[in-house]
RNA sequence: GCCGGAGUGGCGGAAUGGUAGACGCGCUGGACUCAAAAUCCAGUGGUGGCAACACCAUGAGAGUUCGAGUCUCUCCUCCGGCACCA
């Protein structure tokens, strides 16, 4: 037996998978289907780093279990290639993004495929690929004709340095995610999603995934249901009338003033009219006050601690419908335009953001609910805002009501109307950039915005030198006026194309159906083999997807259902969220702190098994860990342990009285079994470990332990275990060698250990008998010298006896 | 501020309410070697003791329990997300 060479190994296995296709998929009814995803990458110029497989050594060591256990396995790779990162990357290096992405491509494969993952190449995707952006773009058609896709002009998110407009899923903390850059709001014309039509939708069904509750918490809290009322304010003096959404209508009685947001379009007109016939008196005040909030950006209006500003409409006043008081209006940047209707009732003593405001300018803050636990006789004055429910006071006839009951009674009385609002917006899918899917859409001066004919897709980005931004609100395909004139499909008259193309979301958010039925051109994905094969049965990949991915994915996937087009409501039942893998710095890998470890030269040093071990081996796999250098020589020993361990192989048959040896094969079997179902793999590792331990010490190795190890060892070091899998005689792929099966009733042996306990304090320990009785063990406890010492003179109160494991005895005092 | 998650040896981390620290890294000593590397064996939370052993110990404090790292409450710290969403 030659020394462990991995280099050798994993090179030969490597191409032998290859040739024999080992992991190419087909449809087979005769067996469950497992769905195994990774979230495909994004092909970037830097390559991987050793964070990037983490997950994608768990798919592969899940994917090929299941393929063990009998699943038709499918576990698909491919590019997320279109978007900023690459148009960015392309425009720093001078070179096309096509050119770009077909490079980078190629070297991440070549670092995946060093790493021996069991992906079926065959079914590679690119979503830059025409034949697979015709099917993005024939999902927008659909969405346009459903009336899900419509134009606005209305202010967005705007990022000076990549010189397009981005959705709020884009940002990060009022930041471009991209580049960091403060985004500015610009109205600009756009295409936007109606997701918010899906928000109720894409709420409930979490409920039946089984994901991450943190995950699902983070969804739940983005789409930011909350239910309320719309109440209308009169104005003294005017016919219009002021909408506000409140979620505490049980309040109303305490609403001492109110609140428009600055672009309020009731303000835009007060502020038009002259001066007398708008009733406002301080005119150019407002005015600066809105021209000055209107040039911060979001991070300056949201800045930490900052105090709210305000300017009072003089001259003007609303009336309370539910006191029929006349009460001020207030101009203010902390109510924001575009959730509610933009203008609020203002409660302050019910109310922590209108109790501040109120207590800078002085307004009256009056209390109309007091906590329920509270007595009415305490008229304490409160600190701050009571921000909870309770009973209505000085609220008239409404007074003595619980905050619960009152909020539909007072909606009622004062005509209002029960509503429902998201935090969620519509997704803003214009992208004023050259490196994205077109938008397949002719505008007509006659008929308007006309769909592109879907027999005519792709709509080709069409090949350019020069694709940099504009920063005017147009994208660089604008002035290829070759390309933009055609005629409108629908009157045959001029038309131009729309210039505007994708977000980076967009073919992510279907590309799990393309692997289905990757060369499919007659339609998005054939329904038969869709329902074989959805939906995705395990998802693995980044939390930072959360809000942006997967919510995109499940509306895109929830609106193909209801058009027809696959056959399940959820394309994603369960996910499993990657956790970090930082620099040995701790902090995030990167080239500008110099951190980076590169899986090529870890593969070369101690090779890519010895790699996918120790990074299931680093800590539970969906926490973050510090990457160390130091550690990685652990799994490398355990390997060749193993390996050498094929040394010792003797064909006897192991003893039959060796008991407590089938009780660690039994063992190990379960343990790892069960670890790999729950993604523990690091406790999987260890138990490898420790079954390889014991095969070491013992004179002489069975076949069948051996075996049994290294169809245990197959899904995490496929390479090494096949290799000694082979050196046994089998001339069949150890990856398609059925996993192995546990007895339960040889989990344990006929000897116990029982620990013995004084007053809660472990004092000695014995073996009894399995079969031995409760009464048994008390009694052999209680004859222990060593318990003797602790139990002699006093009274024992009780004992407490746990089968096969403790007594506990209970002393006096 | 709100919502999640986590605090255990020198380090990564194990522990269905039942022997805290499995497994691994590192470290110490030993075997092998001319020597080293590799490998193997032993040890390795703290304090006291030659030892048997005892006491202390899972962020802090209380509680439930025969028994708490694990359950409950209060607090502290760190990480992630959201953040004037009415």
């Amino acid at each position: 037996m030659q020394e462990y060479d991995h280099k050798k190994i994993e090179r030969a296995w490597q191409e032998k998978w290859k040739k024999n296709n080992l992991y190419r998929t087909t449809e087979d009814p005769s067996k469950p289907k497992a769905y195994v995803l990774d979230m495909f990458p994004y092909p970037s110029g830097e390559g991987l780093h050793v964070g990037h497989p983490k997950g994608y050594i768990a798919t592969d060591i899940y994917s090929r279990f299941k393929k063990m256990t009998g699943h038709n396995v499918l576990h698909p790779m491919g590019w997320d290639a279109f978007g900023l990162p690459a148009e960015n990357y392309a425009l720093k290096n001078k070179v096309h993004p096509r050119i770009a992405v077909e490079k980078n491509i190629a070297r991440f494969k070549e670092q995946l495929l060093k790493l021996g993952f069991n992906y079926d190449w065959e079914r590679e995707i690119n979503t830059t690929d025409p034949a697979y952006y015709k099917w993005t773009q024939w999902i927008f058609l659909q969405l346009f004709k459903k009336g899900l896709a419509y134009e606005s002009d209305e202010p967005i998110n705007w990022c000076p340095s990549c010189k397009t407009g981005l959705a709020l899923e884009d940002l990060e903390g009022g930041r471009c995610e991209r580049c960091g850059s403060e985004v500015e709001q610009k109205p600009i014309r756009q295409w936007v999603l109606k997701i918010r039509e899906y928000a109720d939708r894409l709420l409930e069904d979490l409920e039946g995934l089984e994901w991450p509750e943190h995950i699902k918490e983070l969804q739940r809290n983005w789409i930011g249901k909350s239910e309320g009322a719309e109440i209308e304010f009169g104005i003294a003096g005017r016919d219009e009338k002021i909408k506000v959404f409140t979620t505490r209508p049980d309040t109303l009685f305490g609403a001492t003033y109110m609140v428009l947001a600055p672009e309020h379009k009731l303000v835009t007109k007060l502020l038009n009219e002259k001066g007398q016939e708008s009733g406002v008196k301080n005119q150019e005040e407002v005015k600066k006050y809105i021209h000055g909030t209107a040039h911060k950006t979001e991070i300056e209006r949201m800045a930490e601690g900052k105090e709210k500003t305000g300017v009072e409409l003089k001259g003007l006043t609303a009336i309370n419908p539910a006191t029929g008081e006349e009460i001020q209006i207030w101009v203010a940047d902390y109510v924001l335009a575009r959730y509610g209707t933009g203008a609020i009732m203002a409660v302050p003593a019910h109310d922590e953001r209108d109790w501040e405001f109120a207590e800078k300018y002085g307004m009256e803050k009056r209390h109309v609910i007091r906590p329920a636990s509270e007595k009415p006789s305490i008229k304490k004055p409160q600190p701050g805002a009571y921000e909870g429910d309770g009973i209505l006071v000085n609220s008239g006839r409404f007074d003595g009501l619980s905050s619960e009951e009152a909020k539909d009674k007072i909606t009622d009385f004062v005509g209002g109307e029960k509503r429902v609002d998201y935090k969620l917006r519509d997704w803003v899918f214009s992208r004023q950039r050259y490196w994205g899917e077109p938008i397949p859409v002719i505008h007509c001066k006659k008929c308007g915005a006309v769909p592109v004919p879907e027999e005519d897709l792709p709509v080709l980005l069409p090949d350019v030198k020069r694709y940099e931004p504009t920063g005017t609100g147009e994208s660089p395909l604008a002035n290829i006026s070759e390309w933009v004139n055609v005629k409108c499909p629908k009157c045959g008259g001029e038309g131009k194309r729309e210039t505007n193309t994708m977000p980076q979301w967009a073919g992510s958010s279907w590309y799990y159906l393309r692997y289905i039925d990757p060369a499919n051109d007659e339609a998005l994905v054939d329904k038969k083999k869709e329902k074989y094969w959805s939906p995705v049965d395990l998802y693995e990949g980044g939390v930072e997807h959360a809000t942006r991915h997967l919510i995109y994915a499940r509306f895109w996937h929830k609106f193909l259902y209801d058009i027809g087009a696959v056959n399940y409501k959820e394309p994603f039942m369960r996910l499993k969220g990657v956790g970090l893998i930082y620099g040995e710095d701790g902090r995030k890998m990167s080239k500008r702190w110099g951190n980076v470890v590169n899986p090529d030269d870890v593969v070369a040093t101690y090779g890519a098994d010895t790699l996918r071990v120790y990074e299931m081996f680093m800590g539970p796999f969906e926490e973050s860990g510090t990457w160390s250098t130091e550690s990685i020589i652990g799994s490398r020993r355990f390997l060749e342990k193993v390996w050498r361990l094929r040394k010792k192989v003797n064909d006897a048959p192991r003893a039959a009285s060796d008991q407590k040896h089938t009780m660690a094969l039994n063992r190990t079997v379960k343990k790892v079994t069960e670890d790999i179902e729950h993604f523990h793999f690091n406790t999987a590792v260890s138990a490898l470990m420790i079954f390889a331990n014991g095969l070491e010490s013992a004179p002489d190795v069975s076949r069948r332990d051996f075996e049994t190890l290294l169809l245990l060892l197959a899904p995490f070091a496929p390479h090494i275990a096949e290799e000694l899998w082979r050196s046994l005689g089998y001339e069949h792929s150890i990856h398609e060698a059925p996993w192995p099966r546990y007895d339960e009733a040889l989990l344990h042996e006929g000897v116990v250990t029982v620990v013995i306990q004084v007053n809660g304090r472990v004092r000695d320990q014995f073996e009894a008998a399995a079969s031995a009785s409760d009464t048994d063990l008390e009694n052999a406890a209680l004859e222990r010298p060593a318990i003797q010492k602790w139990v002699h003179g006093k009274d024992i109160v009780r004992v407490v006896v746990v089968p096969h494991a403790l007594v506990n005895i209970v002393l006096r005092g």
